[in-house]
DNA sequence: TTTTCAATTGAACGATTGTTCAGTTACAAA
DNA sequence: TTTGTAACTGAACAATCGTTCAATTGAAAA
C-alpha cells in the first residue's frame, strides 16, 4: 500500500510540523526520533522527507515560523504614543501572543542549542529585532523623563524575562484570565520601570 | 592497561560530574553520550559505571546538588528583620548564588522533563521549597502593607524568572560587576513590590 | 478508460546508543 | 615481597538512530 484514501499532499506537511511541535516541546529535540513523529502523524519515517530534507531543517522551520509569527503580529500592534503606552502594549502583547503558543515558546527557548551554526545566527538575529523593540521604547522613556531605568539594556533583558516567565505556570484552566494576567503584569512592568 | 598512575578514586568520580555538568549544559542530556563523557574524563565508558548506575541518575544526582547547594546556602543566608530587608537579601543571594554556576542553572531548568517521574517529583519539591521561601517574604511584606502586590504567587513566579534570566545574559567578562548587576536588579525588583 | 505521477511504503544502510562483564592492571595492605 | 582488590579496559550486546531508495499505490488528468 502506498498513498491511503484522500489528497495528503496539503495535509501530511501541517501534520508533521504539529506532530514534530508537541513532541520535541515535550520530550526535547535530540530525544525524539523521526520514528516518532511519523508514527504519531500516522506515516512511515521515509514520508516524512517529502516535507523536511532532514531533521535540523524541520527544528529550524519551527523556531523560525515562531519568530516570524511573533515580528509580524507585533509590528501590527505596536503604535505611537507615550512611552508607558507603547510599554503597556508591549506588556500585554507579549502575554498575549505567548500564552497560547506554550508549545512554540518551550521549544523557540530551551532548543536554540540543537541549531546548526547558521541557523542559530538566523534565529538569534529575529530575537534581537524583537528585544530591540522593547530597548527602544525604554530608552524613549528614559529620554523624556517618563521611566527611572539603570540600564535599558539590563532592564530589557530582566522584562521579557519576567513576562515570558509565564509560560512556566500558565494552565489554560488555572484561576485567572489572560486579561487578569495580563493587568498583574502590566503593575509590575509599569512600577518597575517608574521613580 | 587498566588503572593509570596515581589514585584515582577520588578524582575520578568529581570529574564525571564535572564532565557530565559542562557537556549537558552545552549540548542537552539527551544530545550527549556516555562515550563523549568518557572521552572528555579520559576513561573509557565502561568505567563511568563505578560512579552512576545509570545515565538517568547521572542527571538526577547533578540536578539534586544543585538544589540542596541552593537550599542549603538560602538557610544560611536568610535572616529576619523587615519584608523589604529580607526580600533585598533572597535577590541579591539569588543573584550572587546563581551567576557561577551558569552550567548548573541551565542544566536545573531545562533538563527536567529529561528526569524520570520519580526523580523529577523529587527535584520539583526541592524548587517549591525555595520558591516558598520567597512567596513567604512576599506574604509578610502584604500582610504588614509594606508591600502592594497583586498576586503574591504570581508575583513570585515573576521576580524568580526575573532573576534567573541574568543567566541568559551575563557574561564574566562584561561590563558590570556582581555587585553592579545585584543592584540593578534589586531596583526593579523593590519597585515591582511598592506602591 | 487509460495514463501519469505525487505520495507513501517497506526494507535496508552504516553508525551510534546505553549497558554489561570477563579479564587486566597497579596501588595498598600484609 | 607477596597478595588482595578497587579501578579500569576492551570487546561485545541488542536496540535504535537518521537517511536513502526502488517499488507500489491511488487520485487526478487525459
Amino acid at each position: 500500500m502506498a498513498r491511503k484514501q484522500g489528497s495528503h499532499s496539503g495535509t501530511t506537511g501541517p501534520k508533521v510540523r504539529a506532530a514534530a511541535l508537541r513532541l520535541i516541546a515535550r520530550y526535547g529535540f535530540a530525544a525524539v526520533s523521526m520514528r516518532q513523529i511519523a508514527t504519531d502523524v500516522g506515516v512511515q519515517v521515509g514520508a516524512l522527507y517529502n516535507y523536511t530534507p532532514d531533521k535540523q531543517s524541520l527544528l529550524y522551520d519551527l523556531m523560525h515560523s515562531h519568530m516570524a509569527e511573533l515580528l509580524t503580529a507585533w509590528d501590527q500592534e505596536a503604535t505611537a504614543g507615550t512611552a508607558f503606552a507603547r510599554l503597556e502594549r508591549f506588556t500585554r502583547f507579549h502575554i498575549r501572543f505567548h500564552l497560547p503558543r506554550a508549545d512554540q515558546v518551550f521549544v523557540s527557548y530551551m532548543e536554540l542549542r540543537n541549531l546548526s551554526p547558521d541557523n542559530f545566527t538566523k534565529i538569534e538575529a529575529m530575537r534581537r529585532i524583537y528585544e530591540d523593540a522593547l530597548d527602544d521604547i525604554l530608552r524613549a522613556g528614559e529620554a523624556d523623563g517618563q521611566f527611572t531605568i539603570a540600564d535599558s539594556r539590563i532592564t530589557t533583558m530582566g522584562l521579557i524575562a519576567l513576562l515570558t516567565g509565564v509560560s512556566n505556570w500558565y494552565r489554560d484552566d488555572g484561576r485567572l484570565s489572560v486579561g487578569e494576567i495580563e493587568k498583574i503584569y502590566w503593575d509590575m512592568v509599569r512600577k518597575s520601570v517608574s521613580a
